[in-house]
DNA sequence: AAAAGTACTTTGTTTTTCAAAGTTAAATAA
DNA sequence: TTATTTAACTTTGAAAAACAAAGTACTTTT
């Protein structure tokens, strides 16, 4: 036997950068404030995830605009999908025996 | 759209005590020393997490013996599967869009 | 009798999480 | 034009969670 959770990604144990990143995984991209709203974060809350998924090179961000309106957006990076999937997988081989 | 990480269960968001639950459902009874090695923990982080799971009458201990020696155990509650099953529900929807 | 194993509890440190307030810059309202 | 609001942070500090290490009590093996 071996450790079922050793192949869990300490990254994605918050719930909050999971929901980010489920989020991610089928939305090219997400603005800050809709991440805010959809989560109920407080800004600095939200903020400093995302910052850990960036270091993580998990996440990209793209400062743009809306019209003449600056939009800050967030997008999943390739290495990001993988990561995420090797997770789920994992989650799965843990549970799996349902 | 409605926040998808609110239906996740705050005692599963730590991996360790994910662990125990994935090994509880799928095992009736499983030892204090079996859940250490398997899960690679000191004694006394283990003993924690098990009390939180405890408390939230998701676990139920079992004081017994093996021949003349002491032996703990541990069991899932009716509640526990409930709860766990909850989260994995929530944790399945959050990610189903894949 | 000494050493080792089981199942903890206690103590204290480190890490993580989070809210609140402050910041900067642009946009809109008065 | 001044004031207010919105977006997207950063900083600060507090609270909570995780964790290792050591201590405890009891038993068993050597």
């Amino acid at each position: 036997m071996k450790n079922p959770i050793a192949d869990l990604n300490k990254v994605f144990d918050s719930r909050i950068r999971l929901g980010v990143m489920s989020m991610l995984v089928v939305n090219d991209e997400i603005s800050f404030n809709d991440l805010k709203q959809m989560l109920e974060l407080t800004d600095g809350n939200l903020a400093s995830h995302l910052n850990t998924l960036e270091q993580s090179e998990f996440i990209k961000v793209h400062k743009g605009f809306i019209g003449r309106k600056t939009s800050t957006t967030y997008s999943i990076t390739d290495l990001g999908k993988q990561a995420f999937k090797a997770h789920l997988d994992a989650l799965e081989k843990m549970i799996k025996k349902l």
